[in-house]
DNA sequence: TTTCTTACA
DNA sequence: TGTAAGGA
C-alpha cells in the first residue's frame, strides 16, 4: 500500500500528534530520513514508532525504550537486546505485582470500614426501633 | 520527574 | 526549528 508516510499521517494514523513524534525524534527514539526538509518515514521507522506506542502502553519510560531501541542498531544478534527485554519485563511486572498488593491492601482496609460503617449503622436502626 | 503541548522568534 | 515555559 504504502511505502513512505509523512508526520501527519502516521500521526493520523497511529493516534497521537505530529508535534509528539517530532519530541520522539528529538529524544533521539527515531530517526526519520529527510527530503530536503520533510520528514520521511518508511516502514521501519514506522515499526520502531508503534514498538514506542506499544512499549509506553507497557509503562516503560521513554529513555528505557531508547535502550532497547539502540540496541537493534548496536547488536547483530540481538542476545543483548532480548537480555535487556527480559530484565525490564521482570522489572515491570515487579513493580505492577507490588502496585496490586497495595491495592489489594488499599481495598481491604476501605472493605473494613465499610463493614463497621454498616454494622454500626445497623445496630443503631436496630436500637431505635 | 517525565512527557508532552503551547507559544514565540 | 529550537526552546522556554507550563500542564498533567
Amino acid at each position: 500500500m504504502h511505502d513512505f508516510f509523512t508526520v501527519n499521517q502516521l500521526a493520523e494514523e497511529l493516534g497521537v500528534t505530529a508535534r509528539a513524534i517530532r519530541f520522539y525524534e528529538a529524544k533521539g527514539l527515531i530517526a526519520p530520513r529527510r527530503a530536503g526538509t520533510t520528514r520521511v518515514f518508511d516502514r521501519h521507522d514506522r515499526g520502531r514508532l508503534l514498538l514506542v506506542l506499544r512499549s509506553k502502553r507497557l509503562g516503560f519510560s521513554l529513555a528505557e525504550i531508547r535502550e532497547y531501541l539502540d540496541l537493534y542498531d548496536a547488536d547483530r544478534s540481538q542476545l543483548s537486546q532480548v537480555g535487556l527485554l527480559l530484565a525490564k519485563a521482570r522489572q515491570r511486572i515487579a513493580e505492577l505485582e507490588q502496585q496490586r498488593r497495595d491495592l489489594d491492601q488499599t481495598l481491604a482496609e476501605l472493605h473494613e470500614v465499610a463493614r463497621e460503617a454498616a454494622e454500626a449503622l445497623a445496630a443503631r436502626e436496630a436500637t431505635r426501633g
